[in-house]
DNA sequence: AAGTTCTTCAACCAACTGGTTGACAACGGT
DNA sequence: ACCGTTGTCAACCAGTTGGTTGAAGAACTT
């Protein structure tokens, strides 16, 4: 199923119900019951959302009577940006890379183009 | 299913093998055939990734001759960490806020501890 | 015109996903 | 001891995903 913890994170915030979920939770610590109510699923529906969330890392559960309040666990976004953070700056190099092959191409330029489709000999 | 921006970005990322193309993208374009080579699968198959990598976005085709190169856009990495870091940033003002009312909280402690279990007066 | 290479389309399959309903466990309040 | 609240577990369903095979399109080579 791709259990790597890239894998988990990314797949976890591909869904817009549990990124809004984030987005609320990084505001403050809320109830399954407080986070379902604003979609209109079920709150078995977001105790589902919250265990993937929870499986990502993204988020951590506590106890207080009945009630199992979830925690963003902001430091998980690390993983992401860092992995994002590598291949752009690799990206980037290359584009300085690329310039230089132009730059060299530049001094090859063929003076015969050659011949193309319509081209009759 | 769940077509947004974001979700399709997140989503086309969650797989390996295809963060592993991106990877290898972001050093050199590269044919369908050339990405497929490290892998145990079916060139179809890869062209499917290529596909989904494209709906979101990531990478764009260009075509020589018979090859259609697939081009890493590395620009839409910005969603992504736009998102990343908003809410990143909100969790953190949030223990700002958090260490506040402990504070605030550390101030009103009662110099009498109300009575308890086992307290005795 | 025929063949080769690179790529995609179509149909199919097993596995996963996001949702449902219904039952039930856990805990506090009265 | 019994409700009420909060949350999860189990079974099920429809739709999507990632993979396969086989055929076919597109563009160059000869």
């Amino acid at each position: 199923m791709a259990t790597d913890p890239l894998s988990q994170v990314f797949s976890a915030l591909a869904d817009p119900t549990r990124r809004d979920m984030v987005a609320r939770l990084a505001w403050a610590d809320a109830t399954v019951n407080e986070l379902a109510e604003p979609y209109d699923v079920t709150v078995q529906a977001v105790s589902k959302h919250v265990k993937v969330l929870q499986d990502a890392g993204l988020v951590s559960r506590s106890r207080q009577a009945q009630r199992r309040p979830v925690h963003l666990e902001a430091e998980v976004f690390d993983l992401m940006t860092k992995w994002i953070e590598r291949y752009r700056r690799e990206a980037e190099e290359r584009y300085r890379r690329l310039d230089d092959v132009l730059r060299t191409i530049a001094d090859d330029v063929d003076p015969v183009p050659s011949p193309k489709k319509g081209t009759r000999t």
